[in-house]
Parts: C-alpha cells; structure tokens; sequence
DNA sequence: CACCCCACCTTACGTTGTAAGGCCAGACCT
DNA sequence: AGGTCTGGCCTTACAACGTAAGGTGGGGTG
C-alpha cells in the first residue's frame, strides 16, 4: 500500500553512502547537491538538514572512503606490517579513483586520520624508531598511507578519461623532441608479458616506491640503534 | 591625453599572467572569468578570444608556473643535479602554493612537462641508470621534479588558512587518544631552536625524502652495474 | 569610398550553492 | 479531543558561475 509513498527516512549515513556511489559511478562533477537529492528522491534543501554544506559533504564523502581502510595488519614485522597496511589502502583508492584527488584539495584534514597515523607512528616507535625518525618517516610516506602515490603521468583518474589520441601518428617527431623518454618507453614495452596491463604498472610502481621508502628507512633506523650502542 | 582610454591590448600572456597575480594575492577561488576580466579592465567574455574556456585557463596557468621552473643545475654527479634541480622547482612552488593542489587535480599534463621529464631520464641514463630503473625511477620521485612532496598534514596551503584553534585547550585529552603522536610532537618541538618556523620544518622534511629517494636510487644503479659486470 | 575583420562588448541561458521561510504529520501536553 | 510544538522535508528566490550567440566599432585594405 505505501510503497509508492513510502520512503527510507534520510539518514547522514545514507546521503554520504550515496554521494560515494554517485561519484563512483558518475564522476565527481555529477555531485551536486540536487542531483545527490535527487538520487535520493528527496529535494536539494532537505539535505541541508543532515549536511552544513557542500563542503561538509565533500569531507563526509573523503571521511566515508578512508573509512573503510579498516585493515589491521597481523604482521609483527614493522616493514611488513605498514607495507600490508598501505597495500590494502590502495584497494579501497582503486575502488574509489577520483578520492586521492579529492582528499588532496580539502583544506581540513578528515577526522579519523589523526588516530590512523597515531597508530603508524606507534608502530614505528615500537619498532626501535627514534621520535625524529618517525616523524621524519610519516613526511617520507607522503600520501602512501592513504594508499596512493602521487601520479602526475595519469592524473586521467581524477575525472576525465585518457585518450591514446593520435601517439602513434607523429611518433617519429616525438622521438626526436624526446629521445630518452621514447627509448625508455620503448624499452619497457618490449619486455611486457600482459599488454592489457599496459607497459607502466601501477601496482609494481607503488611497491617499488614503497620498498624504496621502507628500506630506506630501516638503514636510518638500524643506523641509530647501532650508534646508541656502539656511542 | 589618451591615458584615460588607452588600454595595454590583451594577449595570451598577459592573461595567464594576471591570473597567476590573481590567484597569488587572492585564491584559486577567486579566478573567475569575470574577475579575471575585471583585472584587466575587460568584459568576461573578451577573454575567450585567447582563452578557450575555463578549463583551457586553468591549464594555462599551471603551464605559466612550471615554466618558472629554469634552473639548469651546473652540477655533475646526478644526484647532486637532480638534488638542485627539485629543489629550485619548490621554490617556485612555495612562491604559488596552490599550484600543488591545481596541477593535481588537472587531468591533462600541461605541454613542457614531457620535455621536463626527457631531461631527466636522459640525466638518470647518462649516470648509468637502465630504462628499466629510470622508469622506477620517475614513478618514485612522484611530485619531486615539481617542487612538491604530498604533504597530506597541511592542505591548508590549497587555500584556506590553518587556524591552530583550541589545540590546547584539551590536550590531555589528546595525548590519551592519541599517544604516539602527541608524544612525537612533544619530543619534536623540544629542540626547536626558531619557533618561528613551527616544530615541522618542510624544507628539511623535503630534502630528508628527497634525499632518502636518491640514495636508494643510487644504492639500485650500484647493484645493477655491478651485476652487469659480475654476471 | 566600400569593405572586412579583428578585438572587444551586450545580452541571455542554464546550472550551481544556499538563504529564508512555509508546510505538514505525528508527538506531546492539558 | 483539541491545541501546540517540532522535526523533517519542500518551495521559492537570489547571486554568481561558465559560456553560447550575436552585435559593434574602428582601423587596415581593396
């Protein structure tokens, strides 16, 4: 009987589910506050009542997505545990590609985050790091704990779509303007084993960088545990 | 006599570069076409005779900013060239910090960049580096060669400003909630010896990756020449 | 003198975020 | 039962945005 006039009482929860799905399947130009009620079968000012603004929403929906980094990693290993932890960040950023774009331009740091990386420096601290050390390794990871590294050669995830265009019509004109980045490109297309992946994998590029990173680390951190001793 | 109706003629540059000065003294917010018009002394619809639209502005002025970045390091060894290199690239960042922000979210790489990118190839090539390595290589730097690490604890320089708020006023409660970090800004900010710069020095913290990056870098070029010649 | 076209302007439309206030069903009190 | 309150949603309206369409005027060229 009421099923046409029956409706699931708005809730903050399901505006910023919503909003996720919306931008997940539309692109973040198509969240708009009317046509988010409108998805929601509801008129753009009610949502006011559960939402300050537009802005408010834009961080809910980043907050929403960091949520669901939930992964506790059961690695006893610090490398090993914030390589895991990162790693599964990185799902839920493939899940949501137009997030690192988005969390990268909100000026106020969603709550949330402060607890998530009280837990890294822990680990860290734990581990034998210095407080310095750590702080300096929390600047090194950069947006890697959020689980992506900043791509500058395919921001296309942000929100267009990236066109092959004409590459291949003026190839030899490219190589003469840039010799070494065509013969690098070349060289890593020769050895590629799955061309649908295309020849610049984005997964062993964040471990590389990652590995680099932890590794790198862990040289300072034995480095200082070793001057403690031996000073 | 004229000086009252003479008016400089517009240009491309002209435009790009008032809008860069638009955005310095008042915000990315602030870069209307409208605005951007009445900055010349234009009607907002002049300014597609050299624009093609808002998008196509916008591209224009992160073009404008990276073609800042001139510096053509005089030093030999690699690291040291690109150390010098990155470096003088955050300094133009640090005169335009919202363009981190804008480059990221712009979905097409602006003309300039590939060159950019071909000289360092062709630096990391020269110093021994494999295509396969330069390519890591790349991916790893992320945002260096711009000027700019993903600096997730203070999105304030996109546009807002960072009020410190009641930071003290519950601080207890903090440090129960968030240990590990309290504890680590506490120990941070003790030997700060200009507390003018705040307890969180970023040039330092840049170079610190930067530097992490390129050693590790270089620890994978040792290993790789020395393989070659070994096996 | 006629013409044209470059460079700029006028007008107008659709869309955006959101301020201000109305409306109505159910809860609650008397 | 009737009056009042109020939480939850809607209606209306406005300023600002990007930009499509077309006008205009003056200097250069035929």
């Amino acid at each position: 009987m009421t099923a046409k006039t029956f409706r699931e009482p708005l809730s903050r929860e399901r505006v910023l589910a919503t909003a996720v799905r919306l931008v997940d399947a539309e692109g973040i130009k198509a969240l708009t506050m009317r046509r988010l009620a409108a998805e929601l079968g509801v008129e753009a000012m009610s949502l006011y009542f559960y939402v300050a603004g537009k802005e408010e929403l834009l961080d809910g929906v980043i907050s929403t997505v960091l949520d669901e980094i939930v992964k506790t990693s059961d690695q006893a290993d610090w490398r090993a545990h914030l390589r895991q932890q990162f790693l599964a960040a990185r799902q839920v950023m493939l899940r949501h590609p137009w997030a690192p774009g988005l969390l990268t331009t909100r000026r106020t740091i969603p709550g949330g985050v402060y607890a998530y990386f009280d837990r890294i420096v822990g680990t860290l601290v734990d581990a034998g790091f210095s407080y310095h050390l750590a702080h300096r390794a929390i600047h090194a990871f950069g947006s890697m704990p959020f689980g992506f590294a900043q791509e500058v050669f395919s921001p296309a995830a942000a929100g267009g779509s990236l066109e092959p265009d004409d590459a291949e019509a003026d190839l030899a004109a490219m190589a003469a303007a840039l010799p070494n980045l065509t013969a690098m490109v070349a060289h890593e297309m020769h050895g590629a084993a799955d061309p649908t992946l295309g020849w610049c994998d984005s997964q062993v590029e964040f471990e590389f960088t990652l590995d680099l990173l932890l590794d790198g680390l862990e040289r300072y951190r034995v480095a200082s545990t070793s001057d403690s001793i031996a000073g």
